[in-house]
Order: structure tokens, then C-alpha cells, then sequence
DNA sequence: ATCAATTTTTAGACTAATCTAAATTTTAAT
DNA sequence: ATTAAAATTTAGATTAGTCTAAAAATTGAT
């Protein structure tokens, strides 16, 4: 059994290594942690000794197999509390990070496999991100940016890059939700900001938004 | 916001408070805690300064009404999750206690507010204890212990004493449960031990037993 | 009322997790 | 190849919560 402090570390060493295939870097796990980088050095040296990373000074950390199983064992419970907070006790997407932060360090394995199947074996919480099942394994979403459509295609909303409570406020403002359709109607080159279809009617949305919405490619 | 260990503190000296109205000594409450006496005083010390507990050295503690409280939503929180373990996650009642010690701590009023409406505004936990509303009123049980009755009398099981997984079972072995009626047929005077109907036959019961079970009054 | 037993508190130390400030290493620009 | 800037680590301190051992206060039996 791990430490909550130890079970952020592992949950945002394994996001970073998204970025950072080669080693995720002091400063960068300090800035994710809100936390100073001589802080994140003590830490890092405790997670090595328990196997749980490799690390060598001065050239960042990487998740052992067992880091990286912690890790998604984590990121499961994070991701099932969401669901069950919005289709059981009505919480809004924005509002389910704060508590799932505190409900994914619960330790039970019977309570997560119960949760799971109460919830009905969900593949995907409320922002679109894959569940890791019993055994860790995940659906790896064929999923680009809005970003990156051309004019003239259209594709279904899948999932939020960022899931901020702004950035989801403002998409919930716009009736932008996962499932929906949209199609690019025109692009500005100058921002990149962007003309969309979605619900019959037209959008004008900037590129920071266009950066931060999943669209389903395959 | 409290730590997690000043919420247990809080909350064993609640329960303890009901045996020692008067105050919680040192002894009792490191006793209650699994800890050393001396780290009972420094963290009572930090209560007090907390105004969480009136305290004077050599004295023992009682809760003030922040305390109070604190406790008591603590409690509500505990038999809440006990509820929700065992009608939507298939718990049996011996096993939800050490789960809710960890649920119980999560801090969200919504959270609760909704679980309490999800679960429809539960009045007892699975173990028959009294759950406290949202402004921490609970229901008094008119309750005695089965041992208290005389034979010939009868009366309905409502809630145990000892809430350990081994009674728990023991109750289960033997189809006592939360509910069913139960009559004294005759009482050994040397060992307290009883013979009792139940379910339509007769069974043997110690004092041990006898003195852990509530029985309806009213 | 004394004094031994019990209870409680104090003193000092330890661990996990953090911090600031200083020292060291790496990097990248010239 | 130097060297200044940036990144990282080390050193030393702090806080919450715990511990052991010793000191102090209370209790209770005679």
C-alpha cells in the first residue's frame, strides 16, 4: 500500500509521460504538483527506492511496471467515482474532479469491483478518458483535436483535453457534449479560430477551444 | 477542515462520552485509539486549541459543541456509506466497517447531500445504529439489551452493541438478523446464558450474546 | 495522612512530506 | 571551449502525528 502524497506522484508522472516519452523532468513533475522542485527530488528518491520509478539524478524519472500498474489502478478508481457521481448523484462534469481526487485513494478492491459493477462496467467517464479495466487494460481512443479537421469535415465529439471547470462551463454555455456532431465550416488562418456546425446552428469558437475538444476519427 | 485524525479522535471520544459522561480520560481514549497514552495528550492539546475539546490537564476531555458536531456529522457520513455498501454494492454488514472509516473522511457536502437523497434519506444504518440528518439529528432508539429481558417476554431485534465481523457472523450463522422477534424461553440464573424462539425454533444463546443485541421497546 | 500504584504529562526523538536557500550539474550560446 | 543561465540536488528547517522513557500528579489502601 502506497501513500496518497506517492499515489499523485505515480498518477502524474504516468500523464506526463504522454509528453515526455524519454523521462519526465523535476521541473515539469513540480509544476503538475504544485509543489517546488526540491520537494519533487525527495520524492522521486523515495518512489525509487520502492521500486516504483527509475531514476537517475539529473535525467528525470520514468514509471517502473509496477509504478505504472499503481498508477492506472489509480487512474480506474479516479475515472469510475466520476461516473458514479454523475449518473447516480447528479453532479455536473465539472463538479466531479475535487471530490474524485479525494474518493481514488480509497483502498478496496471490493468496493471498486462492486462500484464497477453497479455502474455497469463503464468504458469511459464523463469527460470521454478510457477506464482501465480490473486488469489495467484500456481502450486506446482513435481521437484527434478538432484542432487538426480540415473545412468540410465533420466528426463526433468525443472527449476534453482540458477539463478545467472554465473550459467545461463554457462548453456546457454552448451545448457543446460528447456525442454531438460537428462539422468545420470555415477557418480563420490568421488565429485559426473557427466557423462550426453543431445543433443546426453556426459557432464562432477560437482555437483554444478547437485545441481542447477530441473528435472520433475512425 | 479537520485532519483525518483529528476527525478519529473526535469521534472515539463521542462514543466514549456516552460511558463517561463526565469526561474521556486518557487512558480510555488511548485505549479506543490503539495508541500511547502520551500521544493522546499532545493530540488533545491540539483540540483544545482547536476549540474542538474542553480540556484541562488530569481531567479527561468532553467534546464542545464545534466538536460535537464535527463528530456527529463524522458518524453521518460513516453510516451513510455503510448503508450505500450494503443495498447497492452487495456488502454483507460484517464487511462495510473498515471501508467506511475511509469514506467517512472525504470531504464534500454535496456528495453526502446526494448519497443521503440516493440512498432515500435512510433512518438506520445496516447495523441498526441511527443516522443523522443534515443538521445532525438522530433518532434516540427506545432500545434495551436482550440480556435485560425477563422470560416470557418478547421483542424485536433492532440493532448489536458489538459491531465486530466474528458477532456479526455469529448472527448470521444462526439467521438472527436486524428485524426478527425473538422470545425468551428460559433464563439460566447461574451463567445468564438463555434459550430463545426464533424463526420458529429454539436456540441456546449466551450472555455474550444476549448482552450485545438491542431489542424494540417502545 | 502516608505512600505505593496508577494515571497523566513532559521531554526528546522519529518519520513523511514539505519548504527555503545554497550548492552543484547540465545546457546551450557564443 | 568557456561561461552564463537554467535545472536539479543538497542541506537544513518545519509541521503533524507518533513513539519511548522519565517526571509529575492523582488515587486509593491502609
Amino acid at each position: 500500500m502506497f501513500s496518497l502524497s506517492e499515489e499523485n506522484y505515480l498518477k502524474a508522472i504516468f500523464h506526463l509521460e504522454r509528453s515526455f516519452p524519454t523521462g519526465v523532468s523535476t521541473n515539469a513533475l513540480a509544476e503538475e504538483m504544485n509543489t517546488k522542485a526540491s520537494s519533487v527530488t525527495d520524492m522521486v528518491k523515495r518512489l525509487s527506492e520502492k521500486k516504483l520509478v527509475n531514476y537517475k539524478k539529473y535525467q528525470g524519472v520514468k514509471l517502473s511496471k509496477l509504478g505504472r500498474d499503481t498508477a492506472v489502478e489509480v487512474i480506474r478508481k479516479h475515472r469510475l467515482w466520476e461516473v458514479f457521481l454523475v449518473e447516480k448523484l447528479n453532479f455536473a462534469w465539472d463538479e466531479v474532479h475535487e471530490v474524485a481526487e479525494q474518493l481514488e485513494h480509497i483502498k478496496s478492491e471490493k468496493l471498486i469491483s462492486e462500484l464497477d459493477k453497479f455502474l455497469g462496467f463503464p468504458k469511459k467517464d464523463p469527460h470521454g478518458d478510457p477506464i482501465p479495466d480490473a486488469k489495467g487494460n484500456m481502450v486506446i481512443a482513435n481521437k484527434i483535436l478538432l484542432s487538426e479537421l480540415q473545412v468540410g469535415e465533420s466528426g463526433i465529439c468525443v472527449g476534453v483535453k482540458d477539463s478545467s471547470t472554465e473550459f467545461l462551463q463554457y462548453l456546457d454555455k454552448n451545448d457543446i457534449a460528447l456525442g454531438k456532431t460537428i462539422s468545420i465550416l470555415e477557418k480563420e488562418s490568421f488565429d485559426q479560430s473557427m466557423l462550426i456546425k453543431l445543433n443546426g446552428k453556426e459557432l464562432k469558437i477560437s482555437s483554444l477551444i478547437s485545441s481542447n475538444l477530441y473528435i472520433k476519427t475512425s
